[in-house]
DNA sequence: TTTCCGACTGAGTGCTCAGTCAGTTTTTTC
DNA sequence: GAAAAAACTGACTGAGCACTCAGTCGGAAA
């Protein structure tokens, strides 16, 4: 991590709160100063605009996301295909907890919309989706290896299996149910879903 | 249907893709107006303000959902409760596409942001996924009394599979994936999912 | 024909916004 | 400790915004 000035780090932390609650349009820059104690002016001098502040904010959260997977990937041991698919599931949604306003942004049009005209946008996207759906995908893989996973197509059920999983993630976000509810549910159809036979 | 003049339907129909494809804060009222050849003006005098038009497109929405959802599910007989899931899954990616632009207003999180606060668009919001996943909810339990569903709980995996074919709606709005493509998978994981032993 | 009324108009109003800039303060370098 | 560089400031600008209002228009009722 390259060191970066107090304001600065304070800047992009409030930013990334604000975006992922108000929305990109909602949030003005006298309330982004307001919120970190720097000026408006402070902010412009950090970032060239108000969109290349929300690049950069979205590509700290691709860094952050790929580390984060990597890290806790890295240091496990599955017995099978399936218990690696259960455990993948369980850490997206813990992840999606511990980085909350990330995760909401990454929920958010605006960013898609950009991303259909901007590269720079979409190549963020495009890396965190497929970090993502590639896991559920080598859990599969490695599921139908050892038998514990049906004859199901690995990147169209990945596909669906991340679907499910980040659906809940959003109806938490929207308040429309208690995604800790369903969790046991989520696990149980998952399972019923792939399993061979 | 009561009677209404012409320019009012057309800043209603106009604002609904506008709302749905750049967002609430990003569509202008000029913007508005001029896509409609109505005067500024014309707006306010149908609406009193943006937000209670964008109130009444979603309360529109609301009864065109219901009611397309009625009409179609009173209309056809199933052998089995899975037969009906199936029937009931495809025709709600259906209607998303007949519906395109309601259902990516519903996508939008700036409907659930005034949902917390302004009762009236939770309520309009309540209706329209009480109906789709009481819909699901119903063909898991007749399912369960034929013995084609397996032993899950109807009301949480109602949730899961609205889940599933809601994501892959979203997933083709935000142009992540094209969800044509998944179709026949999403239909295979449901049944495997759901299916008795 | 006159009167009335709902539909419609568009220039105007006050306000908020993203972004600028000339200048000040703090930190680093030698 | 002087000079240079980097960080920071906030008043300012012009554009765009939601919303208003005094008034026009056309058709239907009287």
């Amino acid at each position: 991590m390259t060191k970066m000035s107090k304001k600065k780090a304070a800047i992009l932390e409030a930013a990334t709160v604000l975006f992922a609650n108000k929305g990109f349009a909602d949030t003005s820059m006298s309330e982004l100063a307001g919120m970190t104690g720097a000026a408006e002016g402070t902010i412009f001098y950090h970032f060239k605009n108000k969109e290349q502040l929300l690049l950069t904010i979205l590509s700290a959260t691709r860094d952050s996301i790929l580390e984060e997977f990597n890290a806790h990937m890295e240091e496990r041991e599955f017995k099978t295909g399936m218990e690696m698919m259960e455990e993948v599931v369980v850490f997206y949604l813990l992840l999606a907890g511990r980085m909350e306003h990330q995760f909401l942004l990454l929920h958010r049009l605006f960013i898609y919309q950009l991303a259909e005209s901007r590269t720079e946008f979409r190549e963020n996207l495009e890396d965190i989706y497929n970090c993502l759906v590639t896991l559920f995908e080598q859990a599969i893989v490695r599921g139908q290896e050892d038998g514990s996973i049906g004859d199901v197509k690995p990147r169209k059920s990945a596909l669906i299996v991340f679907t499910m999983v980040d659906g809940l993630v959003r109806f938490k976000n929207f308040n429309l149910y208690d995604a800790g509810a369903l969790f046991n549910e989520l696990i149980e159809s998952v399972r019923r879903m792939l399993k061979s036979n």
